[in-house]
DNA sequence: TGAATACGTTATGTATACAATAGCGGGCGA
DNA sequence: TCGCCCGCTATTGTATACATAACGTATTCA
């Protein structure tokens, strides 16, 4: 239709490609669901051809699987399947922060990690943390999370970092969730906190197999909570995509 | 191995995929270069939509990079960024190794492993190795490290450690290339071998750690080789896809 | 003479038309 | 009544036309 309103501040690629990534999260389109064409094109306001490409990106990404017989359906998540991802994320970060420790790093490459380490300590003094500063720490953390990767100054290793984030249960902001989906939440945030102050210590004195050790144990502690939490039934709501997970056992 | 006889019945899609890939790994289309969609549809025989989702698969895959401007680039690769990729390969493939290892594995499954390394030991008895030996033992090794990170049941795993083999040199065959690229070939296969055999002796006795050590120090024998390698500039037209290494140090 | 701007060309981004295929439903025959 | 087959429809795969933005070149003005 010629009267279709056009965004021209972005791509329509790019444009279609988040709309259906938040469709996606957000539980609007189901696990196993098969994905229209036709009714993406009327949902995110683009044409065929840019809505190809993002279903095609978001394939790779890991949210879609490609139907033998053509089109794409929503991912299904086993429960296993997200443990996993959080611990193969731990354990790529893990790398990161040995490349960080073992490749060396100045003091003043540390300072936005200190920053960061800063001001969660002083969000965590609150007790109980109130909503927005639980919003901030989420935050904070996938800073963190993120800088630490950058120091590894591995173009490929933060590449696959990235990819593995791309799951929304195995990004920071996933591992924060999970482990705080549980009434010792606060007591849990502050473990983690002082694995974040080990490793920036390790990094600093150089020492890489100690580095690696606390992120993958980092994880690790994540991996235990998100099962609690799930066990538990607690807090579930905070989980991200949860609609993800396939009801189901197979 | 790519066949270059490209199947009529195969989707425009999957045909232009392979062709580009194919251009990319044989040096055709040199790192940096830009990759222009019109040439594409006169060398892949597809046209611009199948092309450009194969341009998207193939940025997806890390062998083409994202120009802001607009269009692809092939992706240039230090001599950094592959060991790095070797040694992130080798870091996944230890997790895989571990899941294995923990979660149990019955022997009948591991018959295709024990298999695998019965025929590449018997293939190591020849001195020197011939060259159709050679090529069969890369096929070996190649299904041998599949069959590996088949066993670690995870898919999210596996879906990684595909990824992560995309880039050529990062892959199991690049493995052994990187390893054979040296004088002392047949010594280092030995040696790898002996990995191979402690990786399904650590998974047998449900020994994790010792099965993810395992596989990680074989990764870290393969960078060393491949950093001897390029000192030495020795047998590097055996190295593949050497055309991503940028020559420019930056 | 150099730099800046404007115009033209070319390539990419987008939209849509066309083709092919798979899935489904109805009808017909046993 | 059940099962198989044929045809229809809906959806994806492919091709191409159109729009737009970027780059290069040439010309003009300072």
């Amino acid at each position: 239709m010629a009267e279709r309103e056009v965004d021209r501040s972005i791509s329509q690629t790019v444009k279609a490609q988040l709309a259906l990534r938040d469709q996606i999260l957000s539980g609007a389109l189901r696990p196993g669901e098969r994905i229209s064409e036709l009714q993406a094109v009327e949902t995110t306001g683009a044409s065929r051809t840019p809505v190809r490409m993002a279903l095609v990106r978001l394939e790779e990404e890991g949210l879609l699987e490609a139907i033998p017989s053509g089109g794409f359906m929503v991912k299904a998540f086993s429960e296993r399947d997200i443990s996993d991802s959080i611990e193969l994320r731990g354990t790529l970060e893990g790398l990161a922060a040995r490349f960080a420790a073992e490749r060396g790093v100045s003091a003043r490459e540390l300072e936005p990690l200190k920053e960061c380490l800063a001001a969660i300590d002083e969000l965590l003094r609150q007790v109980p943390i109130s909503v927005d500063a639980f919003s901030s720490y989420v935050t904070l953390n996938a800073r963190f999370h993120a800088q630490l990767t950058e120091l590894s100054r591995s173009p490929p290793l933060i590449r696959q970092i990235d990819r593995a984030s791309a799951l929304p249960f195995a990004s920071p902001s996933g591992f924060v969730m999970a482990q705080s989906a549980l009434p010792e939440a606060q007591q849990i945030l502050i473990i983690a906190q002082e694995h974040h102050r080990v490793v920036i210590d390790a990094i600093e004195n150089r020492e890489g197999a100690r580095a690696e050790a606390v992120m993958r144990e980092h994880a690790r502690l994540a991996v235990r909570n998100l099962r609690l939490a799930l066990r538990n039934r607690t807090h579930l709501d905070l989980l991200p995509a949860l609609a993800l997970i396939k009801t189901t056992t197979d």
